[in-house]
DNA sequence: GAGTTCCATGCAACCGGTTGCATGTCAAGT
DNA sequence: ACTTGACATGCAACCGGTTGCATGGAACTC
């Protein structure tokens, strides 16, 4: 059996080096004030009652607890991990800690998780909000936000500009001679997937080639592998998912299907998650989502330092990634 | 330029009301006290102002503040993201809130995320600990832990059981006609490690199958590939790797060298995290993942209830999933 | 040696809730 | 009509820190 200790006060500590309670409060937050020996004194006597400041009670009485909140539509999605992992990281080097939310791609869930978030965070960071833009909005009137991949004015945000990768990856396979290509869309709701079906087709039309899009609902392997009849019955010689997820599904089905990828059809993915981990390595539209991740929480960390707000529109551009699932028409 | 309001209390809704702070505190904590009349006036007061409970000071005064802490060694690792999802989902169901930590898979940042989280969270998960047991029990000494995949006593534990589906996997190769594999072992620290290699040694020995372990250093796409020159020296006609990744890897390194899986060559993943997911599906042993994040979660949960601490030990037995990276040996 | 500064420290109010106990009111019991 | 009890509400202490202001003594000035 374990039992557990309970906490030490400040005031046990204030008694044991016989001084008041703010200068032991004055020894951990403001040494200077002290005279060193005093600050030593009283640093012993913690250490020996293995005294730990009450996060809690330091945090209603200055009004800063440290937190920041992170909220993300789906973690499962390979895309996020990267990012969750570099928001931690940046967060944790000024000594602050992440509140993380999943919302299953559910406005409704994504509201709640911001209610009780706030609160106990100083700021928080949406990325790939499904919520409307009132909705946002309103939230940022309460407390400090930060947004990824959605394009609010007024709001700082941090855009992956896909745009500029599937722009590549649409010259490449133009380059290679295919003059008819399918886009494989995400979620309808998706800014990432407005921009990049906007983007394909400017390029497309540009270079003379024919887009057609197919649908794949749900940002996923299943719903990429249902899409093939349709892909092929476009006749295009050329596809680009709108995930690495959805391409690995549609890879999946042309290969039930007998057609060999590169040399049948060449197939391009987005977000470069699984092109390093499998096998053929996906040609893919690189993602930024580490630096989307350290960016959006140092920008929040600036914004709480500074109090005040700023319209910054940070955009990070991709660029295309050419592995072994394109090659030129024979 | 958005401007934030700053919070109602407790007081401005007591004076709107026309009524002490504590009616209005039991309004919302405990309305059975009150007249159903005065609820709803406060209610109304507070509806009017915009009221919403300072959740820090309630955790002040309650000593809860309906937080737990996940700790995991690497989130990037597609193992965990459906045990974070899952804890998050059952956290969720009991109105907490979850503190995500990563630790780079390095103890010491391990430490110092206990240590930051503690004081703000009433209990804590840590899901693969790289941890001593030293440190792990001096940390569940401070506060309710409840450990995935590390076996230490009386410290409630979540374990996920990688050795019945390691076996059925090796009964699986041996029934395939393979009689020399290697297992392409992960973190030489890592308790999933350790178990999976006891469990193939035990079985192959049983059948009477020879097995080679290769090292693969660390978790990883890269490791298993630069794995495969050992592998393929061993003579072996099959291999088991620590993990999907690893696995993953090590087909890459496999097709460089010209040879076929499965056709020349068995390969069986472990965690099931990519098998369904990519091409040519690998044959897997189940994760439960997923059922691990939500029941230690739970059983968290139920420690902070009752307060007391049990010394549960939750196994979770894992099978293996048949895909198409293993066949017979012509 | 008296006046002025400056520094280290203490006092007490405050952050925004919760909660044990006291008080007042009203209806039921006898 | 008087007691008793139940119930609704208020009072004030408390959770564990932080911080503006007051104070006292030492050093410094002239």
């Amino acid at each position: 059996m374990i039992k557990r200790t309970k906490g030490v006060t400040i005031s046990q500590v204030a008694d044991a080096a016989g001084v008041a309670r703010s200068s032991v409060s004055r020894a951990f937050t403001r040494p200077d004030m002290l005279s060193p020996e005093t600050v030593t004194r009283i640093m012993k006597a913690a250490e020996a009652l293995g005294y730990v400041p009450n996060h809690t009670a330091r945090a209603l009485s200055t009004g800063r607890h440290g937190n920041v909140g992170l909220i993300v539509p789906d973690i499962a999605n390979p895309f996020f991990p990267p990012l969750i992992q570099a928001a931690q990281l940046e967060a944790d080097r000024s000594d602050f800690c992440i509140f993380l939310g999943n919302t299953e791609e559910n406005p409704k869930q994504e509201d709640k998780l911001v209610g009780r978030f706030a609160g106990q965070v100083e700021g928080l960071v949406l990325a790939s909000s499904r919520l409307s833009d009132e909705r946002i909005r309103a939230h940022a009137g309460l407390l400090p936000l930060v947004l990824i991949n959605r394009d609010i004015d007024g709001i700082p945000r941090v855009l992956i500009d896909s745009g500029s990768g599937v722009r590549e990856a649409v010259e490449h396979l133009a380059k290679l001679g295919h003059r008819r290509i399918v886009y494989v869309s995400g979620p309808s709701n998706s800014w990432s997937n407005k921009q990049r079906r906007t983007a394909i087709k400017a390029a497309a039309s540009r270079l003379d080639i024919v887009v057609e899009t197919v649908p794949a609902v749900l940002a996923s392997y299943n719903s990429g592998r249902n899409a093939v009849s349709a892909i092929l019955a476009t006749g295009a010689t050329a596809a680009v998912a709108f995930d690495d997820l959805t391409a690995q599904g549609v890879l999946a089905g042309l290969s039930e299907k007998r057609v060999s990828v590169p040399s049948d059809f060449s197939l391009i993915g987005c977000d470069d998650v699984l092109g390093a981990v499998t096998y053929p390595a996906l040609t893919s539209v690189s993602n930024r989502s580490t630096e989307a991740g350290r960016v959006a929480v140092s920008l929040l960390l600036d914004m709480l330092q500074s109090r005040a707000i700023r319209d910054v529109r940070y955009v990070l551009e991709t660029h295309l990634v050419v592995r072994n699932t394109t090659t030129a028409l024979r």
